[in-house]
DNA sequence: TGCTGTCCTGTAACTAGTTGCATGAAACTA
DNA sequence: TAGTTTCATGCAACTAGTTACAGGACAGCA
C-alpha cells in the first residue's frame, strides 16, 4: 500500500534522488543511467507526485473554475472552452459549483487560494470579489465571467449590444408590444433591458413592460400578467427559457402567430423548437478566460465579446 | 508577491512553526497564545497551502472525475450529484473531459493519479481500466460509471430492464412495428436493445429492427431506411435524442400519429417538447459514486440503478 | 607528468507544512 | 520543601520531491 516514491527509484537503479529527479525532468544525465533510471521508474510502477511537485514551484499546474449554476447551457459551454485550452496545457480544471449562494462563492474562492490553483475562473457575485483581488495581488491570475471588476481580468458579453440586437429583430418581425421577462437585478440583466428599451425607443416603438423575475417558480405569473397587454416575450437570460416557454406553451399559445418569443443563450433543443435566440460566444469566451490564465497579462485585461442574433421564427 | 508562510505567521506571533499549526488543526494550545496566532494569520493575511497539507498525508482531498462527453445531459446531472457529495465533504471536485477519446482516457487516469486524488470515478472505456485497477491497488478506490469491470467498484444502470420498460411502454401503447437506433458498441447499448428484443418477443410482438449508429451524422439516414418497415424509433442513448428527433420532424412526421419516438435519459426539454424517455437515476447516481469514493469499501461495490419510464405521449 | 576543462553524479539545503519527543514551568500533592 | 503531575511549547525529524554547489573521473593538451 506505500506508494513507491523517488527514493524506492534511485535505489532500485543505484543512484541518488537527484539523478532521477534529472531524468525525469530532462537534466544532464549519462545516457545509461537515464536508461536505468526509467527502467527501475518502469518495474516500480513510479508515479511522480504532482502535489510535490507544486509545492516546489509555489503554485499548481490546476485552473479553478468558479460556476454559479451548473444546471445553464451557458456555464456548460463555458466549462468546455476552460477545458479545452487547460487540456492543451496539461492543467487539470478544478470546478466548484455554488448554487448560486454568495456565502459557497467566497468559500470556494478562498478554497481555491489555499489549492494554489495556477489561475481561477469566475462566475460569481460581487461578494467574492475582494476575495479574488486578494488572491490576484498575490500573483494569482483571476478572471471574472460576465462583470468586469476593476482590478481584475473579465470576460463578458456587450449587454447592451445583445438588447440592441433584440430590439432590431422584433422590428424587422413586427412586433411592437414587447413585455421582458428580466432575470433577477444583477447589472448583465439591467444592461440588457437598458439596450432593448433604447433600440426601441429609437426605431420610435413604445417601451418594453418589464417584470423582474428571481426565479422558475414566479415566471408562469410574471409571464400571465406580460400577456394582458403585450403580444411578444423576451426573455434576458437563458436560465429562465423553459419556465417562459412552458408559461407560452401552456396557455395554448402557438408561436409566433399567437405570442412572438425571444430569449438569450443558444441551447442544443431551440433549433428543433424554433426557437429565435440572442447567443453569447460562450465556449470562446471560455477558451479565452482560460488563455488569460495561462499568459498572466501584467494590467487587468477587459475582454467583451458580442452577441449574435439566430433567427428561427419564433418571432414571425 | 512572496507568500506569507507559517513561517512568517510564527515570527510575527512570536512562537514557533509548530503552535501555528496546532492552532489551525485544534491541538492543545494555551487560549491566549491561540489568540495572537489567529490574529496574526489574519494581519498577515495567510492562506494555508493545501497542496503540502496533502502531501503530508499522503493523498489531496479532491475527488477526481473523468468524463467521455460534457455535452451529454446524463453526465452533467452525474457531475451534479458528485459535486453536491463532494461539496458537503469539503472535497474539491478536478474534472477532466476525454471527448470520447480513448488515449485521453488513459492519460487523464494517470494524471488523476499523480494529482494524488483521493478518489476517482470514471465514465471511461475499457482501455483505462488496467490503469485505474493499479491506483486502486495503491490505496485510491476508483469508480467506474456504466461499466462493472471487475475489480472496481461500479455503479451503473439496469440496461435490460431499461429496454424491456420500452418494450412495455411501447406494447401498451400498441406499437408493434419498432425501429431502434443503437448508439454503438458498448455493452450499456447492446444490452438495452437485448432487453427490448426479450421485452417485444415476450409479448409476442416482432423483433425490433436494428440500425447501429457512431455519431450524429449518420443518424439522418438511419433513421430514413427504418422508416420504411417501422412506424415507430427508439433511440438507446439520450447522447443522439437531438439528432433523432430532428430526422423524424424534418420529414413532417408529428408525434404520435405519424410517428412513435421513444428515448432514453431525460433532459429539461422533454417535457415540453411532449418526448416519452426511460430515464436513468443520473444525478443520484452520481451521488452515490462520491459516497464509494469517500467511503472506500474494502470490497469492490456493485451497485445497480433502476429506470424509470416517464410516458409523455411521443407513443400515443 | 601536470594542468585544465567537460561531463556526470552526489550531498545537502531548500519548499511549506506536520508531529513525536523532550523540556520547562506552574500547580498540586505529600 | 521536595516530588509528581499537568499543561504548553520548542526542537528536530519527517513528507516527496527540486536544485545549487561541490567534487570526482576522464580526456585533451602542453
Amino acid at each position: 500500500m506505500k506508494r513507491v516514491t523517488i527514493g524506492d527509484v534511485a535505489a532500485h537503479a543505484g543512484v541518488s534522488t537527484a539523478t532521477v529527479s534529472r531524468v525525469l525532468n530532462g537534466g544532464l544525465v549519462a545516457e545509461s543511467t537515464a536508461a536505468r533510471v526509467w527502467q527501475s521508474a518502469e518495474s516500480l510502477g513510479y508515479s511522480p507526485n504532482a502535489l510535490t511537485r507544486s509545492i516546489f514551484a509555489g503554485r499548481s499546474s490546476t485552473i479553478g473554475v468558479i460556476i454559479r449554476d451548473l444546471n445553464s447551457p451557458f456555464y456548460l459551454d463555458l466549462i468546455r472552452g476552460v477545458d479545452e485550452v487547460a487540456a492543451a496545457g496539461d492543467s487539470p480544471v478544478m470546478l466548484a459549483n455554488t448554487y448560486r449562494r454568495t456565502d459557497r462563492e467566497v468559500a470556494q474562492v478562498r478554497a481555491m487560494d489555499q489549492q494554489r490553483v495556477r489561475g481561477l475562473i469566475i462566475t460569481a457575485d460581487e461578494t467574492a470579489d475582494d476575495q479574488a483581488r486578494r488572491m490576484a495581488q498575490n500573483g494569482t491570475p483571476c478572471v471574472v465571467v460576465a462583470r468586469t471588476p476593476p482590478g481584475l481580468h473579465s470576460v463578458s458579453l456587450d449587454d447592451v449590444a445583445a438588447g440592441q440586437l433584440m430590439a432590431a429583430h422584433l422590428a424587422d418581425c413586427g412586433r411592437t408590444r414587447v413585455g421582458v421577462v428580466r432575470g433577477g437585478t444583477r447589472p448583465t440583466q439591467v444592461k440588457r433591458v437598458e439596450g432593448l428599451r433604447q433600440g426601441l425607443v429609437e426605431r420610435g416603438l413604445r417601451q418594453p413592460e418589464e417584470v423582474v423575475v428571481e426565479n422558475e417558480v414566479d415566471v408562469d405569473a410574471a409571464v400571465g400578467s406580460l400577456l394582458h397587454r403585450n403580444d411578444t416575450v423576451v426573455c434576458t437570460t437563458g436560465r429562465l427559457t423553459v419556465a417562459v416557454h412552458t408559461a407560452l406553451t401552456a396557455r395554448g399559445l402557438k408561436m409566433p402567430d399567437d405570442a412572438g418569443f425571444l430569449t438569450m443563450d443558444d441551447f442544443p433543443w431551440a433549433s428543433a423548437l424554433g426557437i429565435s435566440v440572442v447567443a453569447q460566444p460562450s465556449y470562446e469566451m471560455g477558451r479565452r478566460a482560460a488563455q488569460l490564465v495561462i499568459e498572466e497579462p501584467a494590467a487587468p485585461a477587459r475582454i467583451v465579446f458580442q452577441p449574435a442574433l439566430i433567427a428561427r421564427g419564433s418571432c414571425g
